[in-house]
DNA sequence: CCTCCGTATTTTGGATCCAATATTGAAAAT
DNA sequence: ATTTTCAATATTGGATCCAAAATACGGAGG
C-alpha cells in the first residue's frame, strides 16, 4: 500500500514544521496578526530557517499566513467580511461536492460516514473541543471526497484551514456541539435516502448557523 | 502611492524566479510532466537554489507543479478529467463573481472593461497568441475583481494559471480568436444592461466551447 | 539472457554564513 | 516639545556547503 510506505518514511523537517505551524495557528497558539520571527521559531522547533521558510510559503499559498517582502510572515487575520467570503465560497464548492457525492455514494461510503459521526458524538459527549473539531472535519471531508473531484476536495480543505482558528471558538459552547450532532444526523439521513437537495439544505443551515454564531462572537 | 513604491523596489530573486517559471510553464517551454532539476535551473536563472525552491513551493500551492519528497518537482500534467474538473470549479466560482460584480458595477468599471476588450480585439486582429491570452485574462479578471471578493478573485486566478498551458493551444486557431471576440462583446453588452443572467450565460458558453475544443485537441 | 545486489553518481534536504533591507532609538535641529 | 537625521540593531533574503536519499550503473549469480 502506497499510503503505508509514505507514512513509514520519516517525515522531512519541512513536513514536521508544516504540521506544527498548522497546529499552532489553528489552535490559536499563534494569534492572528502575530509576526512570525524565523530565528526564534526555528530554534524552538530545532530546525534551520530553510525548511521553516518553505513551510511558510506553503501556508502562504493556503492563506494561513501573510507575507510581505523584507518584512516577513505574520499570521493571517480574518475580518468579518473575509470570514463571510470564505463561507460563501465554501457554500458554492461544497454544494457541488455533495451533489456529486450523492450521485456516486456507495454503501461503504455510508459506513465510513457513520463511523465518523460516531466519533463526533463521542467527542461531543466528552466535551473535547479539539477532538470535536477533528472528528467534524473528518466527517465532512469523507463526504466531500466521495465526489471524486480531488481538486475540489483540496480547495475545500484549504478553505476550512483558513477558518480553523475561528471554528474552535464555535465548538467552545456545549449547545453548539449538541446542535452539530443533530445536524449531522439529519445530513446522514438525507444521504441514506440519496436526497441531494435535502443533504445540501442541511449543510447550508449548518454553515449559516456557524457564521451567525461567529459574527456575534467577533463583533 | 503604495503601488508605485512596490514597483520601484528592485524585485527579490525569488519574485523574479517565480515570474520566469510561470512564463516557462504557461508558454510550454517547460513541458507538462518534465522534471525540474534545481541545479540546472538555478544556474540558468543565475540564482542559488534557495529562492528557486521557495518559488517552486509557491507554484506547488497554485497547482502548477507537483512535488514528491526526495524526488523533487515536476511540471503538473492535467488529464482530461482534471481539466474538466478545473473548468467546472471555475464555472461555480465565476458565476458567483459575475453576479456580485453586476450588482456593484460602476460606469468606470465598464470603461475599464471596454478598454480591456479593445486590447483583446487588437491582439486578435494581429494574430498574436500571447497578447491574446494576456488581454483575455485581463478582461475576465477585471470583471471578476468588480465583485469585491478578493479571495474569490485569487482562487479564480489560480485556476486560470493551472490551465494556461492548455489555453494557449486554444488561441492558436484564428476561428477561436474570432469567436472569443464575439463572445466578449455579448458579455459586455449584457453587463451594460446589468443583466446578470445573460452575462453568466454568455460566459458559460464561452467556457463550454473552450473545453470542447480542448477535449478534441487532447484526445 | 535476465535478475538481483551493491556501489558510484546524481539530486534533493538542511545547516550555516554573509549580504541587504527594515526597524529602532538617540541625538540634533527647528 | 516635535520632527528629522543618522547610526546601531534586528530581521529577512540569498549563497554556499554538507548530509541524506534516490537513481543509475555494472558486475555476480542464476
Amino acid at each position: 500500500m502506497s499510503a503505508d510506505e509514505a507514512r513509514r518514511r520519516p517525515p522531512t523537517a519541512q513536513q514536521f514544521v508544516l504540521g506544527e505551524l498548522r497546529r499552532a495557528i489553528t489552535t490559536g497558539r499563534l494569534r492572528p496578526g502575530a509576526p512570525i520571527r524565523q530565528d526564534a521559531l526555528a530554534e524552538e522547533l530545532q530546525v534551520s530557517r530553510v525548511p521553516l521558510r518553505e513551510a511558510l510559503k506553503t501556508l502562504q499559498g493556503e492563506g494561513l499566513v501573510r507575507y510581505e517582502a523584507h518584512r516577513g510572515y505574520s499570521v493571517e487575520t480574518l475580518s468579518l467580511d473575509d470570514l463571510r467570503e470564505v463561507y460563501r465560497i465554501r457554500e458554492l464548492l461544497e454544494e457541488e461536492a455533495v451533489r456529486r457525492a450523492v450521485a456516486r455514494l456507495a454503501d461503504a461510503d455510508l459506513d465510513r460516514l457513520r463511523a465518523a459521526q460516531d466519533d463526533v458524538e463521542r467527542a461531543a459527549d466528552a466535551g473535547d473541543v479539539l477532538a470535536m473539531a477533528t472528528a467534524n472535519r473528518l466527517f465532512h471531508m469523507t463526504l466531500f471526497d466521495c465526489a471524486g473531484m480531488p481538486r475540489l476536495s483540496r480547495l475545500i480543505r484549504t478553505l476550512w484551514d483558513t477558518t480553523d482558528a475561528y471554528r474552535s471558538m464555535y465548538y467552545g459552547g456545549p449547545a453548539n456541539r449538541e446542535r452539530v450532532v443533530k445536524e449531522h444526523r439529519a445530513t446522514l439521513d438525507a444521504l441514506r435516502r440519496r436526497d441531494a437537495d435535502e443533504a445540501v439544505a442541511t449543510l447550508t443551515v449548518h454553515r449559516a448557523h456557524a457564521v451567525a454564531e461567529l459574527e456575534s462572537l467577533l463583533s
